[in-house]
DNA sequence: CGATGTAGCACC
DNA sequence: AAACGGTGCTACATCG
């Protein structure tokens, strides 16, 4: 034990930055190259031969212990995105070189989250936060890398056919797209070794020195933004922030399982049912003459629309132009296919290839999905005790979070991404996914939540009371049903004559489903997102709403909710951002500032701050709850002693929704087992709404076979 | 052939 | 002028 001293003393840290064969961790990507740098500018790395026919580095296990020294010997751990580095490092641990990395995350300081809370809207990458806040140019050193890695790839093309240089298509590494270079720069120092270039040639180091250079600025610029958080407020955000980042690296590690049979199942469907759509399509257009008088030879596209299809139906069977795209090329998405459908004459060879084309690209497009899942996917079993059967059949995905990836506090998804797994009518991808045999899922949704904040915020009493009371005559909680008697009071009153107050609301569900009920809805989201009204003019959600002036007299009528968009905007003009509302065991004073978008003139876009503002206190209270639950959820882990995958897990965000992955119940009623945890889960959730200072239930289901079945409890 | 931009579509 | 907010992925088209 160190003695005890009464002298102040600054903390001691590095810095650490970890250069990679890519981003596949759970596939082929291993580190190769740790630097690390102390404040005075003292580097110490170590940099591993890669073999270039199999990729995988030959790392010394002294190394792996005197980088275990170093991190275990500072008080602060500075990283640019903390859980890349420990994935990678992680990795380590499935090649026989170490048990365990524990890694200090009281330790951590991550300038990737001090840069999106010190300025939310503006690049966080390392290059661009040096330029800004060191006003040191970096990009120089990424640029000789880049040259040097591929000239490397060429010589290496050419003279070592045998190596494995990254591809798009490569195996082991499914996030390769563009710029496959950067998995490669490990090659430089392989070519210089293997063809005995003299000792000072540059390619010995080039790689090193932009990984140094990383790692030098680091430090610094974690001095700078400490000061910076510290000289605006903000550290008890900072520092809220900061313990997200073991929730989020857990929820990564863990993944999301996936049945084969059941992919497959879905995909075969749909293939054979979009070739037959193909083949009429095809067969139809040779029905008609190119311009040359020729049968018209249609190659359809994979997805979406190409020029063959294009010249077909604007050249040849001169379909009228019903939308344009940003560029005001003539259209041929979802809504223009349904004008199309709504519109060509019945039984018309033009309507009958419409309706095939619009079934093939929407079965295209769940196909694409899914060949994306199946290249992201690792076979289950190598880490639990799973049976033989369960091993080939089932999957699991490790997709990518990013909890600064967006404008606001949204987290983004990738490689893949598990925020867009369609859940449409006849097309539900969510199938596929679900327990693994021995498992159960639940899923937890808080109601409503970006409807409620700025209701509640405001005292818009009348939708207040839609919450509050969601059983009660006439609108039962149905806030589109209110707005539907605003705008078309005349239905409404029709309604009320018809069946009685009590019977209205489900009476004109049902009645105007496809009509005015439908338009009341597309309406509102328009809203929600930040339609833009103008007093006296017209709201770019009439449109939507089908009712002149409509979003006008919605917005007088919520007047309160009016006046918060307006505040939002005037301290978005002021200030520049607007914040989230405070969370009182966080910071009562002030809330997370996010930066408002601004036109090209320099003008806060006024269809922003409140959509930040509500958007951002919704993710705020998601991110507490993640906390509270994942803090929950690793304490039953500790006292069963379940360790790997065959604990308790939170798995899945999706902005307003949690998936946790349990052991599964037995008997008859299986779900009753975990009902108790589940309770407290949702009574961690719904606690955040008291942090912010309103009411926010949740709603949870379970899952005992898939993501797509779900009962609630 | 690689790089870049566009179109289209999945989610909340 | 801004005019409906936030994302990621694939295919296609074009250009050097």
């Amino acid at each position: 034990m160190p003695a005890k001293t009464n002298k102040r003393k600054t903390p001691s840290r590095i810095s650490l930055d970890t250069e990679t064969t890519g981003v596949d961790f759970h596939h082929d990507a291993r580190p190769f190259l740790v630097t690390t740098c102390d404040p005075s500018g003292e580097l110490l790395f170590w940099e591993w031969d890669v073999d270039p026919e199999t990729r995988q580095p030959i790392v010394p296990p002294s190394d792996l212990e005197a980088i275990r020294e170093r991190i275990n010997s500072v008080d602060e751990l500075v990283l640019q995105n903390p859980k890349f580095d420990l994935a990678a490092l992680d990795t380590l641990e499935q090649l026989g070189i170490r048990s365990t990395w524990d890694w200090p995350w009281h330790a951590v300081r991550d300038t990737l989250l001090a840069g999106h809370l010190l300025a939310s809207n503006k690049p966080h990458d390392l290059t661009s936060m040096a330029l800004q806040y060191l006003r040191v140019k970096i990009d120089k050193y990424e640029a000789a890398v880049e040259v040097a890695t591929k000239e490397a790839r060429n010589i290496a093309k050419t003279q070592f056919p045998k190596w494995r240089i990254a591809t798009k298509q490569g195996k082991g590494m499914p996030s390769a797209k563009d710029k496959t270079w950067k998995y490669d720069m490990w090659l430089p120092r392989a070519i210089a070794n293997e063809l005995d270039y003299p000792e000072r040639h540059p390619w010995w180091t080039v790689t090193s020195d932009y990984a140094n250079t990383d790692s030098s600025v680091a430090i610094a610029l974690w001095a700078a933004m400490e000061a910076e958080i510290e000289r605006r407020g903000l550290r008890k955000i900072y520092n809220e922030r900061l313990r997200v980042l073991p929730v989020a690296y857990r929820m990564e590690k863990c993944g999301i399982t996936a049945s084969e049979e059941r992919l497959n199942e879905l995909r075969v469907r749909y293939k054979e049912e979009s070739e037959e759509s193909g083949r009429i399509c095809v067969n139809i257009a040779k029905d008609f003459k190119d311009p040359e008088g020729n049968p018209y030879e249609l190659t359809l596209p994979k997805t979406g629309a190409n020029n063959s299809l294009r010249t077909f139906i604007f050249d040849v069977l001169k379909l009228p132009v019903v939308g344009r795209t940003d560029t005001g090329a003539p259209s041929l998405d979802k809504d223009a296919k349904a004008i199309y459908l709504n519109t060509l004459p019945p039984r018309s060879k033009q309507l009958r290839f419409m309706q095939n084309l619009a079934d093939k690209a929407s079965r295209d497009t769940a196909i694409q999905y899914m060949d994306s899942y199946e290249r992201f996917w690792v076979p289950l079993g190598i880490y639990n005790e799973m049976g033989e059967q369960a091993w080939q059949l089932w999957h699991r995905l490790h997709p990518n979070l990013n909890p600064t990836g967006t404008n606001t506090l949204r987290w983004s998804s990738n490689n893949p991404n598990e925020q867009n797994i369609s859940k449409k009518e006849g097309f539900n991808l969510r199938y596929p996914f679900g327990p693994a045999p021995g498992r159960e899922w639940w899923s937890c949704d808080a109601k409503n939540i970006e409807l409620r904040i700025p209701a509640y915020e405001s005292g818009e009493e009348e939708l207040i009371a839609l919450f509050e009371r969601p059983d009660e005559s006439p609108f039962y909680g149905s806030n589109h049903m209110l707005v539907f008697s605003i705008l078309w009071p005349e239905l409404w009153g029709a309604a009320i004559e018809e069946v009685g107050l009590d019977k209205a609301a489900a009476y004109c569900k049902k009645k105007y489903a496809s009509t005015n009920y439908q338009w009341t809805k597309n309406g509102n989201f328009a809203v929600q997102y930040g339609a833009v009204d103008r007093p006296g003019g017209e709201g770019t959600a009439d449109i939507a709403y089908h009712k002149p002036g409509g979003q006008r007299l919605i917005a007088s009528r919520f007047s309160k909710q009016d006046n918060l968009n307006q505040q939002c905007i005037s301290h978005a003009e002021r200030f520049g951002y607007v914040e989230t509302m405070p969370d009182k065991t966080v910071d009562p004073e002030r809330g997370y500032p996010l930066l408002c978008t601004r036109s090209d003139y320099g003008k806060i876009k006024p269809t922003v701050p409140l959509n930040y503002h509500v958007q951002g206190t919704a993710m705020w209270w998601m991110q507490g709850a993640m906390i509270r639950c994942d803090g929950f959820l690793q304490e039953i882990n500790r006292k069963k002693r379940l360790t790997g995958y065959s604990g308790y897990h939170l798995v899945m965000q999706v902005h307003d929704e949690l998936v946790f992955d349990f052991p599964a119940g037995e008997g008859s009623e299986p779900w009753k087992m975990n009902l108790p945890i589940i309770r407290e889960v949702q009574r961690l959730m719904e606690q955040g709404g008291d942090n912010i200072g309103l009411p926010t239930p949740v709603s949870c289901e379970y899952h005992a076979t898939s993501w797509s079945e779900g009962v609630g409890v």
